[in-house]
RNA sequence: GUGGUCGUAGCUCAGCUGGUAGAGCACCUGGUUGUGGUCCAGGGGGUCGCGGGUUCAAGUCCCGUCGAUCACCCCA
């Protein structure tokens, strides 16, 4: 019986899972981030900062413990990377070479209701920038490139990635002289569920704005630009602050270096205030094109403090590609194939089982060369083991004979083929996926 | 975690106001005495998600539970 929100997928599920993910690997290698991986299990209060109490956090409980013993050691599954690697961080500053770079790919884990696309555990892709003391910005303009190159690389639908910043927000508010301004980004973030007027109302009652201020917050959020026009668009609204000034700088670098080196793959999108509450400048989200509906695919920002060691401050900037995510939706839309149903490319047919061992060597054969074979399961008839083939998407059956032959089993050609010599063409050696 | 909708064969579904299960596709066998996909003939397969209740009788009504999905929450 499945269990819900953890899925399990069949083998060509799997087999493009595998392939996004060593896409995504090797992607991030490209750039220089170097492998990692931390424990599954952190401590409770790592994981919830500051008496946080609406994560919905899977705590791990041994069968046999003891009732009264204590539970301030409790441990929960950890719910993101992020965290777990500021952790890390801290704990060994003295060990690593800042700045510090590094991937993780692991499974997360979080106790929400399961929806199309939303687990209890699933896949991450996550890469980090962290320093010590100060963490320079142009790292925050390099994550965009990095996500974008991984995923533009796949047979997915095109990315887009929505950039905003804290400060920009953070100061824009306080500009206008509202305080609470978690709760107008809260607020302002539910906008495209409920509608501007459903949002200015909200303002007004929880925040206490004005009219007027609730409409400058929902002007700001309407802003939206491809380019550095968004800055003018905001300076047009007449609101002064210095954090405001300093969020449109960057979120500007941020814009225009995409802009030069991945035209059309960023937006400055001022209503986006999503993501960890961790995050204190930069923010991102990932959109599938056509798949909007389904939310973000991957996101991550900016954190001055998350990670510290005594009185050090380790400041970071992330992105987290929803790998589980972002297949679970394609999966489900059936907007992605894979050539076979098995990694097999030749089949080599049994005439009888007293030829066995002569099939097996000539699979070794074309093993050794790195082709795919395995050799049929019983000594059927051939139009069986064909169909063998056939239902797996096996593209070639060998037949041994004098001399051997090999048949392309969708075209129906078959040639004389020597197993220390034959190669499938490339496009056939590994199943192929198409979007 | 809260609320709504749904759950019949591997898949897509039918089954009227309750009278103890069906189709198409898929699968297996044979025609086809060892090179598939067509065609023809035959065949196997379902504790109607699971558990309980109402009833002479439940796939059909009621309750619970599990799963899927949607909204909220949260977020990948």
């Amino acid at each position: 019986m499945p269990i819900s929100g953890f899925p399990e997928w069949m083998p060509p599920q799997r087999m493009i899972e595998q392939r996004v993910i060593e896409r995504i690997r090797t992607t991030f290698e490209l750039y220089g981030y170097a492998p990692l991986e931390t424990r599954s299990v952190e401590p409770l209060d790592t994981l919830l900062m500051k008496g946080e109490t609406s994560k919905e956090v899977y705590v791990l409980r041994r069968l046999q413990a003891d009732d009264n013993a204590k539970d301030d050691d409790q441990l929960g599954l950890h719910f993101d990377l992020t965290v777990p690697f500021a952790r890390f961080v801290g704990e060994n500053a003295g060990k690593l070479q800042f700045p510090f770079r590094r991937y993780q790919i692991q499974k997360v884990w979080r106790g929400e209701r399961p929806q199309e696309g939303r687990y209890r555990e699933f896949l991450q892709a996550d890469i980090d920038v962290v320093n010590r003391g100060e963490l320079p910005f142009h790292y925050d303009c390099e994550m965009p490139l990095v996500i974008g190159d991984a995923l533009g690389g796949l047979p997915v639908p095109r990315v887009r990635i929505q950039v905003n910043n804290r400060k920009v927000c953070e100061g824009f508010y306080r500009g206008l002289g509202l305080e609470d301004t978690a709760q107008v980004l809260r607020t302002v973030d539910k906008l495209d569920k409920i509608g501007p007027a459903r949002v200015a109302e909200v303002l007004i009652e929880t925040v206490g704005a004005t009219r007027a201020q609730a409409d400058a917050c929902l002007e700001l959020a309407a802003i939206s630009a491809e380019d550095g026009s968004f800055v003018d668009a905001v300076r047009k609204l007449g609101v002064e602050d210095p954090l405001l000034d300093e969020g449109l700088g960057e979120l500007l670098r941020v814009v225009e270096t995409a802009r030069e080196h991945a035209p059309g793959l960023v937006t400055a999108e001022l209503k986006i205030a999503r993501g960890l509450d961790y995050y204190t400048g930069t923010v991102y989200e990932t959109l599938l094109e056509g798949y909007e509906r389904f939310g973000s695919v991957g996101s991550g920002g900016r954190y001055d403090n998350l990670a510290t060691s005594g009185n050090e401050r380790f400041p970071g900037v992330g992105y987290s590609i929803g790998v589980s995510r972002m297949l679970g939706v394609l999966f489900g839309q059936n907007a992605l194939n894979i050539s076979r149903s098995v990694p097999t490319c030749v089949l080599v047919a049994l005439p009888n089982e007293e030829q066995r061992p002569a099939c097996d060597r000539i699979a070794g054969a074309l093993r050794k060369r790195g082709i795919p074979t395995e050799v049929a399961p019983t000594a059927a008839k051939f139009g069986k083991q064909i169909q063998y083939a056939d239902r797996r998407g096996i593209p070639y059956v060998w037949f041994p004979g004098e001399p051997d032959t090999v048949k392309d089993i969708r075209s129906g050609d078959q040639v004389e083929a020597d197993a220390a010599a034959w190669e499938p063409p490339a496009g056939d050696l590994r199943p192929v996926i198409a979007g």
